[in-house]
DNA sequence: GTCGGCGATGCATACGTATGCAGTCGTTTT
DNA sequence: AAAACGACTGCATACGTATGCATCGCCGAC
């Protein structure tokens, strides 16, 4: 489309092509007046740099990949905690000059040495919920590989991580239900191997009991793949089972929000009855009906954070795996469980409700 | 990392460097034999072909540019719809060897022509609600630019669109509802000229009335921004002003369920007091209580459509604007109004449910 | 036996930029 | 006055690939 040449510029401006490049990379080796007449002629011919050409002199892409693990072979949906996740690591990149090149993928091939291989790419964001920590696992071994993943941060584990601290926002929650008065508290999430962040969440959940001194039942753990469906099975199976519970901690705000409408189907009032907390705090949350206590994951940090680290991997720098802090949202489906009712501890139905 | 050229692999296989490089594209040129023999060395080399070299000889960057329009200044969410798109885009540009590039953005600059002459892209696709008319108009100028808008076709508007046929997709789910009986079906959306998507859906819902002979009433449509809130408050409006509907057509599925939330709220239950039908089909709608009844975009073939209707732009191809066919998915939130009911037509309450 | 033709390959070059090095010119140092 | 220096600028080249053109060997045709 645009023809426009550095070379053209630079007759344009009575220069030499080096002097336009210098000048338009803001070298200091060029006399600011001559610079301010290049990038004025090379903004009125609507001059862009050619990026191929760019990078191919430079050796350097500019550019990162962010490959988001496509599980829909799975069945479950593609939460859409990671749209925001994804805005944000964009919007982080560009704000260091970085494109971001996409793809949705199962992870199972060597895409991030071929990224970097073809010069497309400097390094790699991986996203994506568990099921493929073995992946994980080898790509952590390349360690010439520029890739940083977003997900659980395990000791030993080789690789780069950036991640939440599952454990402390597990933890959170349970601590406020618990502080709530709250003693049968459900959780109800993923907690298979293939998913280290729920069971991480899981972690915090026990830790909140045991500083509690409070009892943890068998009975009150429901599996449950990190959808709306799954939370709403899970909450069934529960009730099922007679659980007694008068709280749920949820994986997952769609967990969460699963397990609410399980619970109005029984005509179990959230939170009159059962108080519910979730984690992500996705955008649309804040407006359910009841509006849901969750733990609060700043994508816009995380976003920055992803992008920093990756940068500095690739610079050579020393970098050091990361967890960021969760916040707790209280809202309206978790409330403070009546004294009577916290001294008998139990029962899944209480009618009286004092708080709204 | 791999510095592999092909010159070096050129020098193993005892070929020159042009017959690698037509080896590797396939091109009838050179003979199988050889051709068996560069590939299998390239592969043991592990070699990958330099993109930013093979971008800058070529001319033609092999990369689409995927905008979407970040209105969060606006307040409202981005809609996870669009996950399911960004991700159907990407796709559909893999299989046809095309990489995306994604931005989030506010549509201001004319990146489109920047894109293209900094050789970053070939083309561009355009995705989000509203708030951008203005804009896409004077794209549509750039007739050069190869620019792709998801979003309403409208008769004479300069530029390049594929959407849904939001017209008929409004029109078959007040047909819908309307061959079920209903009369005082209300509509929720965003209607503002910022939409032009909404305002075809509402369209469809007025030439489905008017086809039936119904009346319209003006107490029953109620604006909403297309987000869950706007679905909630739009829903609380029409409740307070007594509209006295017994369904309600929805232009989002976020709206959808914000509107059931709220029915909910005043014991309105939903589908034996209103049918909902939503607009969208997002992956989770299934699972909700009671599973939303709406009209499906399907986003892999418009993730189809919209990168093959750019390429054709960029091969130079004439194009054409396409709608896309949507379609009813009937679910749990509508039903059939009773005889007796429909003969009175009226009152939002109605107890006796027949039909689970 | 010469020549045209065809299949296959190599040669040479251009794509547009970034950058090491050398050059220029004016100023300062000795 | 000569030398050294500093601030700019231009020259030349390389990045790795794709491709037009020339080349080469071989076979069939006349």
């Amino acid at each position: 489309m645009n023809r426009v040449t550095a070379g053209e510029i630079a007759e344009l401006a009575g220069v030499s092509q080096s002097t336009v490049s210098r000048a338009l990379r803001g070298s200091p080796l060029v006399n600011s007046k001559t610079r301010e007449r290049v990038l004025r002629i090379a903004n009125e011919k609507n001059y862009k740099v050619n990026t191929s050409a760019s990078r191919l002199r430079s050796r350097k892409s500019r550019t990162l990949a962010l490959l988001v693990h496509d599980d829909s072979a799975m069945g479950s949906d593609i939460n859409p905690f990671f749209l925001s996740m994804i805005a944000a690591i964009t919007k982080a990149a560009a704000e260091k000059g970085y494109d971001i090149l996409l793809s949705f993928q199962q992870f199972s091939d060597n895409w991030i040495a071929d990224y970097e291989s073809s010069n497309k790419a400097e390094g790699v964001i991986m996203l994506g919920y568990g099921g493929y920590t073995d992946y994980i696992r080898k790509i952590g071994m390349l360690d010439n590989a520029h890739c940083v993943t977003w997900g659980p941060v395990i000791d030993g584990q080789p690789g780069h991580f950036v991640g939440c601290d599952n454990i402390h926002g597990g933890y959170i929650a349970t601590k406020h239900l618990l502080d709530s008065g709250h003693r049968r508290i459900a959780f109800i999430g993923d907690i298979s191997d293939d998913c280290p962040e729920f069971q991480a969440r899981y972690a915090g959940y026990r830790r909140a009991h045991e500083e509690f001194g409070a009892d943890l039942s068998p009975l009150l753990q429901a599996r449950a793949n990190p959808s709306e469906r799954g939370g709403y099975e899970a909450a069934e199976r529960l009730i099922d089972q007679g659980a007694g519970l008068t709280a749920a901690f949820c994986a997952t705000d769609l967990n969460a929000i699963g397990a609410i409408r399980a619970f109005r189907s029984r005509n179990i009032l959230v939170p009159a009855d059962v108080s519910v907390v979730g984690f992500d705090d996705l955008p649309s949350i804040a407006y359910t009906t009841p509006a849901l206590t969750t733990v609060r994951q700043d994508t816009a940090t995380a976003g920055h954070v992803l992008v920093e680290t990756l940068l500095d991997l690739v610079r050579g720098t020393d970098v050091i795996s990361r967890l960021l802090p969760p916040e707790l949202i209280v809202r309206q489906s978790s409330r403070q469980l009546r004294r009577e009712a916290a001294a008998e501890s139990s029962g899944p139905r209480l009618s009286d409700a004092r708080t709204a």
